[in-house]
RNA sequence: GCGCCCGUAGCUCAGCUGGAUAGAGCGACUGACUACGAAUCAGUAGGCCGGGAGUUCGAAUCUCUCCGGGCGCACCA
């Protein structure tokens, strides 16, 4: 509504400048003024022409609104302050708008005229060696979010989640089970504990345990995972004092690098572990992404990109392209490297500064598999993976790649846009793919990849030590502490995701005596994601998460639950007046569509005559106001948001809107309201407010409880 | 050494392409449930927007510089 009332302003404006003054602008800045005594909107454009036409900027606003006449949807024009154009608003047509607003229409329109765009989103990605931890969970939600931005503004999306079964971090895992003492458990000897027979039966144990104990989370396969990776680092660094345990350190590295070696390789004993260990816990962070209602459409793993040869693929390219060249001198002898973003490629010889990309030893970097991985993407690389079904939701199906697969599939990649859901600490690998797509004459492809970059989530200090981790005295002065997988030092996903849910239910129990088991447990459920999910979306992307239970679990103020608690308010006011949403708008729709007819003929007293604008203007009205206009908002804060890839604004949106829906509450009374008109139009006000409010919630992946 | 990010109220953060009196939440202190449920609302206190210089009619926002904090810069994956 808003949104498209600002294009036509500035498209009118624009008209009239280019009319009076022969001058073309790009656009025109078009802003909101900080208080409505200054109109909805408002252009700083005067400030902008003074210089250009030598003019006070004052008698330029004042040209551009006598230029200006009528324009519709909006009541007059003024100029304020040292120049600026101040926009009134037709408030009766304006809400008129706001309420017929279909929010099927959000799937917009014009997108399909120029071809429904295609985009790729990759979130989440966790290595799959260890339980989920609170900065995955920002991962996967940001990501998550995004997906259902772009879906709402029409874009096709496909949502994959890349894993890297065949890295160190597996291998890691993979040692734990072959080299570590592991914990006693029926039906397995201790002295073969280490022989394949076992370790299946391990991973079945706790699949079977876990299932019978669903409330002891330690039994969890992935679970398992985090101690052992905890467990085996500190096995590598062994006792590094004597000579001999000095032998004993690389013995143990050599493990590890030969454990990764036969996994890449493929087709053996150590590449089944990985695979059955890899799968496992993968299974595991699809349920929990699950419980968030984070669901995933393919899932791309290292291990086909290595067996499928996409490198060989894309090193023909590369090299044709002249991207990737051999080095013969320098601290890079022998090796293929590519330049780096913002360097110059300096002689075929030496070049110490360039990116390596094969190895002397002829084995490719990660960088290499990057680059043909995102080749396949954009669908430039000449090759497919195999696809089977491998995790069923209520919906549709997640795919998996593998080697060999089944002959009818869905089509992945080759999409349009990408956007890597990746932290900032990864920016330089991102850079380097993007760079060789534009080397190899991909400026298309390069221009519409994006990494989606965030800022991780740290500890605070107090509550590393509430979780008994032992901190240094270094440690405890510094604003966060980062998480780290290797030292099982973090928040895992399930458990924050579960200490949410118990507080919630208490919270429920206390207050829904009436409902029973079941329903005040898919209350508390509710509650408990809408704040994990607002809490992950609240900050920006690039501000950095110092995690810390007390704000983790907070539901009040600006936290996922306020905004559903109004969601709620709105809805017990509806059932206590026995009526609905729906059947308030169409009052409202009855009452100015009469009003409309009416003024049909006599348009310039037809603002005066419209019932409902006496409601909308006034001192006394305008917090109303303030309220029709916010929920008129969303499409333009829905374009933000994508524009920015910034959730966040979606985010606040829908909590400002609660907010000011909370105070209107407290100020007028609704079902008590004697005039009958009145009565109508706070009603239809609550029912614009919900429905948008069950938008924004949606599209932040937030659901909206019946009673909390 | 090079690159990126951050520095705004006691704490955690917003502040959109430069614009009109710098905003929230938490915490502190006052008040408001016989009401459409208080997971709420109203109010008070609290800010040389890290320091300095520059560009501009105009800077929290852009440029430079300094200070403080964080993260990257391997033939590891």
């Amino acid at each position: 509504m808003v949104l498209e009332l600002q294009k036509r302003l500035g498209e009118a404006i624009r008209a009239v400048i280019l009319k009076n003054y022969a001058l073309e602008l790009a656009n025109v800045p078009l802003e909101t003024p900080p208080d409505l005594h200054f109109g909805e909107v408002a252009s700083p454009v005067a400030f902008e022409l003074a210089r250009k036409l030598r003019k006070a900027p004052r008698l330029i606003a004042q040209e551009i609104v006598t230029g200006l006449g009528a324009v519709e949807g909006f009541a007059g024009f003024e100029v304020a302050g040292a120049g600026y154009i101040n926009a009134r608003l037709d408030r009766a047509a304006a809400a008129r708008n706001i309420a017929a607003v279909d929010t099927e229409r959000v799937r917009l329109v014009p997108r399909r005229l120029m071809g429904q765009p295609h985009a790729l989103v990759e979130h989440t990605s966790i290595n799959p060696n260890k339980a989920a931890h609170i900065g995955h969970l920002r991962n996967a939600i940001l990501g998550d979010t995004f997906v259902r931005l772009l879906r709402a503004d029409g874009y096709k999306v496909d949502v994959q989640n890349y894993i890297d079964n065949t890295g160190v971090q597996v291998a890691d895992i993979v040692v734990a089970l072959k080299h570590l003492e592991l914990d006693a458990i029926p039906g397995i000897n201790v002295r073969d504990q280490h022989t394949l027979p076992a370790i299946k039966k391990r991973i079945e144990y706790h699949e079977q345990e876990s299932r019978k104990h669903p409330d002891n989370r330690e039994l969890l396969i992935d679970y398992v995972c985090w101690r052992l990776y905890a467990q085996v680092n500190v096995w590598y660094m062994a006792l590094e004092t004597t000579e001999q345990d000095q032998a004993k350190v690389a013995e143990r590295k050599r493990i590890r690098l030969d454990t990764l070696h036969e996994i890449e390789k493929g087709n053996n004993e150590i590449a089944e572990v990985a695979e059955l260990i890899s799968t496992a816990v993968l299974r595991h962070h699809l349920e929990t992404m699950l419980r968030l209602g984070i669901e995933y459409d393919f899932l791309p793993r290292e291990s086909e990109i290595l067996h499928l040869k996409f490198w060989e693929a894309a090193r023909q390219k590369l090299e044709q392209s002249g991207v990737l060249y051999q080095v013969t001198q320098g601290k890079n002898a022998g090796c293929w490297v590519m330049k780096r973003p913002g360097s110059e490629a300096s002689t075929e010889e030496t070049d110490d500064d360039a990116k390596v990309i094969v190895r002397s030893n002829g084995t490719v970097t990660y960088v290499g598999k990057d680059i043909a991985y995102h080749l396949w993407k954009f669908g430039l690389l000449g090759r497919d993976f195999g696809y089977r079904p491998f995790f069923r939701y209520a919906g549709h199906a997640c795919w998996i790649s593998t080697e060999h697969g089944e002959a009818d599939h869905p089509h992945f990649g080759g999409a349009t846009a990408i956007y890597n859901v990746i932290d900032a600490r990864q920016s330089d690998p991102q850079a380097n793919v993007i760079q060789a797509l534009r080397g190899m004459g991909h400026a298309a492809a390069a221009d519409h990849y994006t990494h989606f970059s965030y800022e991780m989530v740290a500890l605070t200090p107090r509550c590393a030590e509430e979780l008994g981790y032992n901190i240094s005295d270094e440690d405890k002065k510094r604003p966060y502490i980062e998480i780290s997988g290797r030292k099982g030092f973090g928040v895992k996903a399930d458990d924050l995701i579960d200490k949410l849910i118990a507080a919630t239910r208490a919270e429920v129990d206390a207050r829904q005596t009436g409902r029973d088991e079941t329903e005040r447990q898919k209350i508390a459920e509710q509650i408990a994601i809408g704040a994990l999910r607002y809490f992950m979306l609240k900050y920006t992307r690039n501000s950095v998460i110092a995690f810390d239970f007390k704000d983790a679990l907070s539901f009040e103020g600006e936290t996922g639950p306020y905004i559903q608690y109004a969601v709620v308010r709105i809805r017990n006011i509806f059932r206590k007046g026995a009526t609905t949403p729906e059947a308030a708008l169409a009052g409202f729709a009855k009452q100015t569509g009469q009003q409309v007819s009416e003024s049909a003929s006599q348009r310039s007293t037809a603002a005066a005559h419209d019932g409902f604008s006496q409601y909308l203007s006034g001192e006394e009205n305008e917090d109303i106001w303030a309220l029709w206009l916010r929920a008129g908002r969303f499409s333009l804060v829905l374009e933000q948001s994508i524009a920015a890839s910034e959730p966040a604004f979606l985010a606040k949106h829908a909590f400002q809107l609660a907010q000011e829906f909370n105070n209107f509450y407290h100020k007028h009374r609704i079902l008590t309201e004697e005039d009958p008109e009145r009565k109508i139009f706070l009603l239809a006000t609550a029912a614009v407010v919900v429905r948008e409010l069950v938008q924004a919630l949606n599209l932040l992946g937030i659901e909206s409880p019946e009673a909390m």
